[in-house]
RNA sequence: GCCCAGGUAGCUCAGUUGGUAGAGCAGGGGACUGAAAAUCCCCGUGUCGGUGGUUCGAUUCCGCCCCUGGGCA
């Protein structure tokens, strides 16, 4: 009943996207993303969405699927993705799961603790008591009411702070024995992960081209200035902002800093968000192998036999 | 040519009333259960431009030299 997945993860920039494609395509596969930013509609050399030459190869699911307004959680993502995998497999074809967000990754495979999402109000009130108080205040608070918790988020993680009283707030029990208990032991699909991992000069030197082409072609700076419009109109699309490339260039469109200082910030965060995924993704799945580059041929081979093996189970 | 201001970490700079120096950024490592391209934690030896002098001791004071800005000729 659940498809066997074939999984490639990787930092930025590694890859991850014509593979994805190419096994897909030898493969007869199909490919659900699994991004936290290329899901949104209009920010696509940004966030270095697949083309649509590359989605016409291998059809893409999860792109797209919300306004840059919008807020798409992990939850969210993890049901949306449930709906694409069953609806491709009825189709009798096989999916490959392509993405770089490493916690969306998770929550598919394994699963996320039963808890409500966001709430708005105790955003707001968490908000106003931050500024009244202060973030301290709000880590003694939180000792009080969980303290593994407080203990397990550093006294400055204003966002894990918030996000464990509003756990607490909302269901009244505590996260960290919420954690406990779910501790990602649901087993939701049969994977095979293929961690790509580029050297690292491989993948800056992969980084630095992106980063030159999307100042270059005036791609990013068309879909920034659409951003911008946007956010003047739109609440809660200045959260979009902070998409890596985004920020720096409504700066540079507004003179705070010039043009090759947003670049190089840009390529700056990129190469700090790979270095994060890197971590994630070897602590997850394990040091990926020394080999570059990927032998698209034998994985291909390998996949297939596995997809065999898997829904024979 | 003269005058002034500088030359300290990869970059921008602080500092040492004389006891060989520290921030931000970059860089390296790590954490992560509905914001995750987010959020957070840890890591700082570098001929203190060169060379003489004074001194127990000079990156710090003095002389000369080199380099970079700016001004005057």
């Amino acid at each position: 009943m659940t498809s066997p997945l074939l999984v490639v993860v990787g930092p930025t920039a590694s890859g991850k996207t014509s593979l994805a494609c190419a096994l897909a395509r030898e493969l007869g596969a199909e490919i659900v993303s699994a991004d936290s930013q290329q899901c949104y509609r209009g920010l696509d050399a940004g966030t270095a969405k697949p083309s649509p030459e590359e989605r016409s190869a291998a059809p893409h699911h999860l792109l797209d699927v919300a306004e840059p307004e919008e807020q798409l959680d992990a939850a969210r993502f993890v049901q949306l993705a449930d709906a694409a995998i069953a609806e491709v497999d009825r189709r009798g074809k096989r999916v490959i799961v392509a993405g770089g967000t490493g916690l969306w990754v998770r929550a598919l495979l394994r699963g996320l603790l039963d808890a409500p999402g966001a709430s708005t109000g105790f955003r707001d009130q968490f908000r106003r008591e931050l500024e009244e108080e202060g973030l301290p205040a709000l880590h003694a608070r939180l000792a009080l009411v969980d303290p593994d918790a407080a203990r397990a988020i550093r006294p400055n993680d204003r966002v894990r702070i918030e996000r464990a009283l509003e756990v607490h707030a909302l269901v009244g029990r505590r996260l960290s024995e919420l954690q406990r208990e779910h501790a990602f032991a649901e087993e939701r699909y049969p994977a095979l992960v293929v961690h790509l991992a580029p050297p690292r000069e491989v993948l800056q030197q992969n980084i630095a081209r992106r980063t030159r082409a999307l100042f270059e072609s005036g791609a990013l700076e068309r879909e920034t200035r659409w951003l911008i419009d946007r956010c003047e109109r739109v609440p809660g699309a200045r959260k979009a902002l902070k998409i890596i490339g985004y920020g720096e260039m409504a700066d540079a469109l507004a003179d705070r800093c010039t043009r090759e200082e947003a670049e190089e910030r840009v390529a700056a965060r990129t190469r700090q968000y790979a270095k994060r995924q890197r971590t994630w993704f070897t602590k997850e799945y394990g040091a990926p192998a020394p080999a570059w580059p990927p032998d698209a041929a034998r994985l291909c081979a390998q996949a297939a036999q596995w997809y065999e093996g898997a829904s024979r189970r």
